[in-house]
DNA sequence: TCGCACATGTAACGCGTTACATGATTAC
DNA sequence: GTAATCATGTAACGCGTTACATGTGCGA
C-alpha cells in the first residue's frame, strides 16, 4: 500500500465532491490545505490522464465558460469505489524531515547569532502561515458552509492551527533559553 | 538550493561530531531523530561513498573491533567546510503531506465509526511516540551530557514534544466532537 | 498594449523507499 | 544450531519538484 500514489486521492476525493478541471483543483488544494496537502501542475495533469485511462474519470471540454480550453472532470462510479477502498484502508503515519532541526542539532558550529536569526526567521514563516490559515478558514465557511463536509474540513484545519500554535510556543521557549544564555555569556564575558 | 541533497548534511554533521560507520549513522538517527530525521541503508551507504569520492569524508576499515567488515568514516577538512556553508543558508520549510487529514477532509464519505476508528488509531501511534520520545531523551541525556550539542539535541527533542502533544490534544478534541454528535444521532433516531 | 489570471501541459532529474542480497559474529 | 544483531551494500521504481513551454481572455 505504501508504494501506491497518494496524489491521485486528493484528486479523486476533490472531484468526488463537485466536478471540476485540473486548474480548480490546484486552486482548491491551494485555498484549503497549502500546509498539510498540494499538488504541483506536473503531478496533477498527468494523474488525470491516466485516471481516466483507468475509467476512475471522465471528463468534457467546458463549453460554457468562453472559448477557454478547458476540460472537466467527473468521478465515474469506479473512480468513487476506488476512493472509498482506499478511505477504508489504515492511515499511514507520515515521516517528516524537519531541516530547521537538523540545522539546530549542529547549534555547536553555528554562532548564536546565527542560531537565533534561523528560528526567527522560521517564526516569522509560522506566523505567516497562521494569518492564512484564517484565510483558509473563511473560504471553509465561505464556500463549504452547509455542506456535509464542512465540519470535517474545520477539523483538518483545526489540526494545522493547534500544530501551528505549539511550534510557535516552542519558538518562544527556544528563543528565550538562547538569549539568556547569551546574556549570562556577554555578562560573564564584561566581568571577566 | 532546494534541489540539493539534505541527507547528505545529516551524515557530514554527525560525522562533524564523531566519527563513525554507515551502520553507526542509522542507528544514531533511528536513536535520536526518528520523528524528524532518519535515513535508510539505500540512502547512506550511497552517500557516504560519493562524499569520500569528492573528498568531503574519508574513511579506513576498524581493525579493532573484531574483524567485522567495518568501515569507520571522518570528516575532512572540506566537509566541514561544506557543512557549514549548508549551515549558514536559511533554514527551508518543510512541506507536509498528512494522509489523516486527506481522509478525515473525506469524511461525509466514512461511517462515522470507521472515522472515529482513523483517529483513535492516530492517537494510539502519537501515544507511542510519546513513550519513544522518552527513550530518546534518555539516550541523549545519557550520551550527550556535557558535550556542546546537549542543549541543542534537547531543543530538537523539545519540538518533537510539543508538537506531538499539540495532534495529542486536537485528537481529544476531534474524538469528542465526534462523539458528542454520534450521541445526538443515535438519540434522535431512538425517538423517530 | 500590457500585464495578469486563466488554463494545460511536458521533460528532466534526483530523491527516497522497498525489496533484495550477502555474510560475519555473538548469545543462548 | 539457530536466532538475533552487526554490517554493508545494490536494483528497481515511482513520486514530486523545477523548469520550461504555450496560448487565451480580460481589464486597466
Amino acid at each position: 500500500m505504501s508504494r501506491i500514489n497518494k496524489s491521485q486521492f486528493a484528486i479523486l476525493g476533490w472531484l468526488s465532491k463537485s466536478h471540476m478541471s485540473g486548474y480548480d483543483l490546484k486552486q482548491k488544494l491551494s485555498k484549503v490545505s497549502p500546509f498539510h496537502w498540494s499538488e504541483s501542475n506536473a503531478q496533477i495533469y498527468p494523474i488525470l490522464k491516466k485516471l481516466e485511462e483507468e475509467g476512475l474519470v471522465s471528463s468534457k471540454l467546458d463549453t460554457d465558460s468562453g472559448a477557454r480550453n478547458r476540460r472537466i472532470y467527473l468521478i465515474t462510479s469506479e473512480g468513487l469505489k476506488h476512493l472509498e477502498e482506499w478511505l477504508h484502508e489504515p492511515v499511514e503515519m507520515t515521516q517528516y524531515r524537519e531541516e530547521l532541526l537538523l540545522k539546530l542539532s549542529l547549534g555547536e558550529r553555528l554562532d548564536l547569532d546565527e542560531t537565533l536569526s534561523h528560528i526567527q526567521e522560521h517564526q516569522s514563516q509560522l506566523l505567516f502561515q497562521i494569518r492564512t490559515l484564517q484565510q483558509i478558514k473563511r473560504h471553509i465557511d465561505d464556500e463549504h458552509k452547509n455542506k456535509e463536509d464542512h465540519r470535517y474540513l474545520l477539523f483538518a484545519h483545526r489540526y494545522s492551527e493547534v500544530v501551528l500554535e505549539a511550534k510557535l510556543k516552542w519558538c518562544d521557549e527556544v528563543l528565550k533559553a538562547l538569549r539568556e544564555s547569551a546574556a549570562a555569556q556577554s555578562l560573564s564575558s564584561k566581568v571577566s
